[in-house]
DNA sequence: GTGAAAATTTGAACCGATCCAACGAAAGTG
DNA sequence: CACTTTCGTTGGATCGGTTCAAATTTTCAC
């Protein structure tokens, strides 16, 4: 139906694409109010407009181009979502994908657009924060969050750090959820349930890979998160009279394979826990999975208790008691914090919610 | 640590962002050279080059704005996804998801951003795609399909369609599915089965809601997709001499609530079905989630076979009967044709598989 | 027919960079 | 010492629009 115009012209075999001047020309008018025919119609004269818009027709003109227009109008409508992972963690991960939801619909709601910032390569990261479009930056921060942080503050837009309230570097903006408390909430749900003999299952700390680790080593961790959740888990179970200094810690980064390994891990040991802490669902999912194909009841023989509360614990077998983070609360208000953008310095810091589902029950001993 | 220096400089009460020539002024050197130091340092001299820095970092400069750049370079090196659904659609539905984590590891791989286009209401729509900042369009075909289309093709942009490979108009690039041989193989895998009563449920139409559809209804459909499942399903039936006037189709939004709607219809008739022929994995899955409330079993009273092979179907209880399209594979493809672009119009047809699982089963009659 | 008010249109300035031909200075060559 | 290279730097052109004050035309009242 529609002719296949490509709007370029062919010239001496060279292609070159049409501009609004072009038109502007073509159809005898300036250019200003070539530009006012497709940005404020009604102003202009209609016999002019029809004019314009036929001379646009006639030479395959796109519309104005945003490149153009962007330079001028400062603002791109757009706002970053960025992240050290892969592009398709946005897509994969429980956690992100609710998180990014919630950011979307608050985005729908404002009319601005979302552009996924990420990359393959710690390099190609760089480059990608510093020439993305956009007009401010929500950052993930798990693994390498502080680089990123760094990297996004460089870029001297708003930026919001997502669930990385680093007691340490009250510099940088962020919207978390206090991972002590609720860390918190978690070992002292499993020690009045009786359970005594526990085992960690911690987020990445360093870009080291997984296998077992210590207090001091998560102490150190990049993510700030990491630390404050087994601080949290640590200080409940101390309370609780229970040796910390036994709790077996394990590294892992947040996938199946370094769960599974973690737990055959924790499992050869002689003192077997009765109780798991995963300081992800995703982990805390894989868990379960880890423990029906051991033939390992949950929760009669062993409790398990996830952080984040995404929609697949409640549907999982069986359903997961976790530490549920305000995802979506976070997400609009990152979103809020960037398109309100005062100058000003918000760290909010939100609450987090025990949900008891069945994946938890009294200790077995 | 670092201070909070603005990127702006206070003057008169008036901020004003500090620009590249701004830098070169203040270091004495030409915006050329200045340009040169934060794009191609190696070729400034040493002396240069850290005077340029120092005066960059005195006045806190957050290098070369892109938005500049990209005027001059042309390329924005990032491509649009569009769909007419909510932004949230990306993350939410299952067969989105799939294809956008095959769609963001094609464009991690070559360094390409993505750009999330959509919106809530229709003038929003045309807005974000002419004012969307990408080098191409990748455009979901649900429902308002040929509406993007149209808008994508008034970029002048390359783009390709989703999903989307309408007989009736090949002057669009698309990358589809065989609809019409894949819903014959779902059909004939259950008559196979003995099956001789069946439902349809059906993806969106028009813009009219759900409720009980007719084929002719279905033939005008917006989505090509929906039109060529259906006859696809109903060659199939004929062939066995079914009297496809008699099967009922419910057209749904795809979601939760019109699905059961449909399914509440549907069964509400004197002739229940024993098969269920759903047009997404989506509605099936939500069907198994009805029939499991409604103590029919599966599939020894009635049979699901769904459409897409999402990997909730794996998972679900029962598995899922499906016929599975090569998502990844599409996805790759799209975002190949649009980082390739050469001008010509590619519209490929991939094969569907039928994935039996759990969810079908001969015939209780 | 005239002057003022209203409606349109114009054209230059600007947005913030990159690119490149030309130029100047330093280094190398015979 | 004159002459060619080589290296670094310069400044103007360009990318494709939008904006706004000023100029022009049209409309309208008297």
């Amino acid at each position: 139906m529609a002719p296949l115009t490509s709007g370029k012209t062919l010239t001496s075999g060279k292609t070159r694409p049409i501009r609004l001047a072009d038109i502007a020309r073509a159809a005898g008018v300036s250019h200003g109010t070539a530009s006012n025919v497709f940005a404020r119609p009604e102003i202009v004269r209609e016999e002019v407009r029809e004019r314009v818009k036929a001379a646009a027709a006639a030479m395959g003109y796109g519309g104005p181009d945003p490149k153009g227009r962007l330079l001028r109008a400062g603002k791109v409508n757009a706002i970053g979502v960025a992240s050290a992972e892969p592009l398709s963690y946005f897509f994969d991960d429980p956690f992100a994908r609710v998180m990014m939801a919630s950011i979307s619909q608050a985005c729908d709601a404002t009319g601005a657009g979302i552009s996924l910032v990420s990359a393959a390569n710690k390099e190609q990261l760089a480059w990608n924060i510093q020439s993305a479009l956009v007009d401010g930056f929500i950052v993930f921060c798990v693994e390498g969050g502080s680089r990123l942080v760094e990297l996004a503050r460089e870029r001297k837009l708003p930026f919001v750090a997502l669930d990385d309230l680093d007691s340490d570097d009250n510099s940088v903006a962020a919207i978390g959820v206090d991972n002590v408390a609720g860390a918190g909430l978690a070992a002292r749900h499993l020690t009045e349930l009786g359970h005594r003999r526990f085992a960690v299952l911690a987020l990445p700390c360093a870009d080291s890979g997984f296998g077992p680790t210590t207090q001091a080593h998560v102490e150190k961790a990049l993510y700030s998160g990491t630390r404050d959740r087994l601080r949290g888990y640590f200080a409940e179970l101390s309370r609780s009279g229970i040796d910390i200094s036994r709790v077996p810690i394990y590294e892992t980064v947040n996938n199946e394979e370094s769960v599974w390994a973690g737990l055959d891990h924790i499992f050869a040991g002689s003192e077997k826990p009765t109780a798991i802490l995963a300081m992800s669902d995703r982990m805390a999912l894989h868990t379960l999975d880890w423990l029906r194909r051991h033939d390992i009841a949950v929760p009669s023989d062993v409790s398990v208790v996830g952080f984040d509360g995404v929609p697949e614990g409640v549907v999982s077998k069986p359903p997961l008691t976790t530490v549920a983070q305000p995802i979506a609360e976070m997400g609009r208000r990152a979103v809020k914090a960037i398109l309100e953008y005062d100058g000003s310095l918000s760290r909010q810091l939100l609450p987090v919610d025990l949900v008891v589902r069945a994946s938890s029950g009294p200790s077995p001993t």
